[in-house]
DNA sequence: GTGACAATTTATCACCTGATAAGGAAACAC
DNA sequence: GTGTTTCCTTATCAGGTGATAAATTGTCAC
């Protein structure tokens, strides 16, 4: 720190020539001044499209170049390049979870059939996007553990409740410890339907997926299948 | 080129320190001197473990090391990075694909349901491991066109055969175009298989899971729900 | 309008990345 | 045992990375 050359004068422009902003085309010579909120608010949404796209590995000067402002502008609203993906997980993940999700399937007032069907198309009206689906397994793949929980709550809130009220709809104890064979079952109806997601968002394939269709397929094979393991399941206990 | 500066004399030892080989423990004074086609394997075989591990941003010098080699030897061997990438691919996608799916898929000596159910056994004992799933996911985001290729090769060779199979197994003409629907629900079936091996190798969730369970179930699900897909789209010809 | 504060930029660092060139050393021919 | 080949290493480069400090400039209070 103290022993730092004093800055010397400006240098050749030659160097300069090289910044991205003195290119012609989309030129902004000066910047628009924003108050903080805003600038984080706009920062925080470009990041997690930024990343969405380029992976967590993309780099803030290509970041700030999309957004239009200076990379070290950056690091005034976040500490560090970990600090914003953090919060880009927070916003991806925590925040678009609902927690009407589980109280739906709880709705014993419905039949469970109408309840699932009805979860999945929100649920996929969520989730069933480039970015989200992007960051979740750009996620995955580092073995990040923000991942591990989210899969976590979804087998706690999401698929044991599923296998609580299958049991309720086939007269059994919804109450009982549920087996690892009925969440697996209720993983492979939520797999054949996330699976769309994946085709359509992580492959990349150009093709639009009707969504509706594939999910009643699955959702009817869960129920079909769904009280002989519970059967099975009881007797073991 | 020409006008590079003199190499300097040796600089201060402080540099070199940080070299990994200079650390204790794991020091290898001299290398073993293999044959080239060895090494070229050996790299070959080290850098799909190592992408698969780290994504393809994965530095060299990590690669090297863990090989017990210098870095610059990778470059004798391939002439970029980017090459020695795509070998990775060719080594994980093409190579490990076998023709005798689509050949046991088509054999109507066997009831279609043995005939899945075997393919499926094959199959996922083939990929479901975690370097191949990390590489297609890790190339997936990245949407190399290799991928796509893939993903063109399973509706080609093993979606479409399938879905010609099971016309014939129920007296329908197999040779007449196959519709989006059928293809969709043979996506249902083998996403519901797939994404087994998503959970265990890409979500890196600790539990093992049975595959053969499941692949019954979504199996089943497609031969009953089939017949019907079936009549529509040859109705709508 | 002028001063003060805060938003933004410029200049820069230390380190890491893929890649190249040249020197050293093992193995093989004879 | 000398010479040549070739496998491997050392030294190095040019460009890119996250991050910091200091200078600049817009905006608001008064």
């Amino acid at each position: 720190m103290a022993q730092q050359t004093p800055p010397e004068p400006p240098r050749d422009q030659t160097v300069d020539d090289l910044h991205p902003h003195d290119h012609g085309g989309d030129d902004r010579p000066r910047n628009t001044r924003k108050p903080p909120e805003a600038r984080k608010a706009e920062l925080l949404a470009q990041a997690i499209d930024f990343f969405s796209e380029q992976g967590f590995d993309g780099g803030t000067r290509d970041l700030a170049r999309r957004i239009g402002i200076t990379q070290p502008l950056i690091y005034r609203y976040f500490p560090s390049k970990d600090d914003l993906i953090n919060e880009v997980y927070r916003a991806v993940y925590l925040s678009q979870w609902k927690d009407g999700w589980t109280e739906g399937l709880r709705d014993r007032a419905n039949p469970l059939r109408d309840r699932l069907l009805a979860f999945y198309a929100d649920y996929t009206a969520t989730i069933f996007n480039r970015t989200w689906m992007r960051i979740f397994f750009f996620a995955g793949l580092k073995g990040l553990d923000i991942n591990t929980r989210y899969i976590g709550r979804v087998v706690s809130h999401l698929l044991t409740p599923i296998c609580r009220e299958a049991r309720a709809s086939v007269g059994a104890d919804p109450d009982g410890p549920i087996t690892p064979a009925e969440i697996e079952l209720a993983w492979t109806m939520h797999g054949a339907i996330f699976y769309q997601g994946i085709r359509e968002h992580v492959y990349g394939l150009p093709d639009r997926i009707d969504y509706r269709a594939a999910t009643e397929v699955a959702v009817d094979m869960y129920l079909r299948v769904m009280p002989e393991v519970i059967e099975k399941s009881i007797k073991s206990q």
